[in-house]
DNA sequence: CAGAGCTCCTGAGCGC
DNA sequence: TGCGCTCAGGAGCTCT
């Protein structure tokens, strides 16, 4: 089955690109479909401009937001001009590494040529190997998206608002607690982009891998909402990185109906809702990992999804795997819902 | 302001 | 074989 992207797909693919981008810098940008571009205010002609030289200093993500925080050509105080460039997957987003010549993909709307920086120009500090490319090697990155609900932009970074890193990039994930944050440090203002964000991702919270996610927070948005629970876990505001899929999966487990309003679950509940929204993202980001072979060259988003089971989307009428019941789909909100209606029940 | 609903989009899959 | 219909939903925007 083909898997949307949510948290643990856009995470599969961050983690395939960072070896092979960071450090990378941008030689040339086509684009083929200007639609995928919608959400550069600037237009088409002013993306091209901006990244043509620019280096690409790590890829981070927030949910399902992926940024790549930008050095720009001739610029020597890249903290200043503070931008990203920032992509979001939609409904079927794909970004894939591919050689120069390779076969051209379906749908493809936006093509970058980098150049690798190679293992031998990242510092002693940085875990990436170059991702198996060597330096000068040229790296096309393709943007593939199907339905054009995804886009790349360009856009401003800012600070976020508890001094925190701004979003998930491994080997920097605890950057802060490594001396890393020193201000006069070569490291610290090399890493001027890591309590940051892009603006337009800004609005969004932490999302549920985040180690700065505040749980208590959510529970006590949770407990004023009258909107039903599973709308609220896939309000981005309230919680990142859940979509339909894990949505369903986690009041699966969690026994809980999507129609509950969220201000009748009790404190409890929304806590072990959120603990195994954490746990079933966990094992999709690890399932995702599995195939690492396949990463550096081919970055897919749907490597090893296909062997994690899930319990509640996309099993209408199979039997509920802790009742038997059949799994029922309910046309709710433009998308379905999938839940057991023995175990799921709406309580009042 | 909060919450519900609408809209963007197109290939795959299906029925006739 | 071919045509036309339906389906999938993330997120931002627009209503009420």
């Amino acid at each position: 089955m083909r898997r949307l992207p949510e948290l643990p797909e856009v995470e599969t693919v961050r983690a395939g690109l960072a070896p092979a981008l960071t450090n990378a810098v941008i030689k040339s940008v086509e684009i083929f479909d200007v639609r995928s571009l919608k959400r550069h205010q600037a237009g088409p002609a002013d993306f091209v401009q901006t990244l043509i030289g620019a280096r690409i200093l790590a890829v981070v993500r927030r949910g399902k937001f992926l940024w790549l925080p930008l050095q720009l050509a001739g610029d020597t105080n890249p903290a200043a001009t503070s931008l990203a460039l920032v992509g979001h997957l939609g409904m079927s987003g794909q970004m894939l590494l591919r050689l120069p010549g390779a076969e051209p993909d379906k749908c493809n709307r936006v093509t970058m040529v980098v150049e690798a920086a190679g293992p031998a120009q990242l510092s002693s500090g940085d875990a990436f190997s170059g991702g198996g490319f060597a330096a000068g090697e040229l790296i096309e990155f393709r943007f593939i998206d199907q339905r054009i609900f995804g886009s790349l932009a360009i856009d401003r970074l800012i600070n976020t608002t508890d001094a925190r890193p701004g979003g998930f990039q491994a080997e920097f994930a605890a950057g802060a607690s490594l001396g890393l944050g020193d201000s006069g440090s070569t490291d610290a203002s090399r890493l001027w982009w890591l309590n940051r964000l892009p603006e337009t991702a800004a609005h969004i919270s932490r999302d549920a891998l985040d180690p700065d996610f505040d749980v208590k927070a959510l529970v006590k948005r949770l407990s004023t909402k009258q909107t039903g629970i599973k709308r609220a876990l896939l309000d981005q505001q309230l919680i990142s990185g859940v979509g339909n899929i894990y949505a369903d999966e986690a009041l699966w487990a969690t026994k809980l109906h999507y129609d509950q309003t969220a201000a009748t679950v009790s404190s409890a509940k929304v806590k072990e809702l959120f603990e195994n929204v954490v746990n079933i993202l966990r094992a999709a980001v690890a399932q995702g990992g599995t195939s690492f072979d396949d990463q550096y060259k081919n970055v897919n988003g749907e490597s090893g999804y296909f062997s994690v089971s899930l319990n509640a989307y996309g099993q209408t009428g199979q039997p509920c795997k802790r009742c038997g019941t059949h799994i029922k789909r309910e046309q709710w909100a433009n998308r379905g819902s999938h839940f057991c209606p023995r175990c799921q029940k709406v309580k009042s």
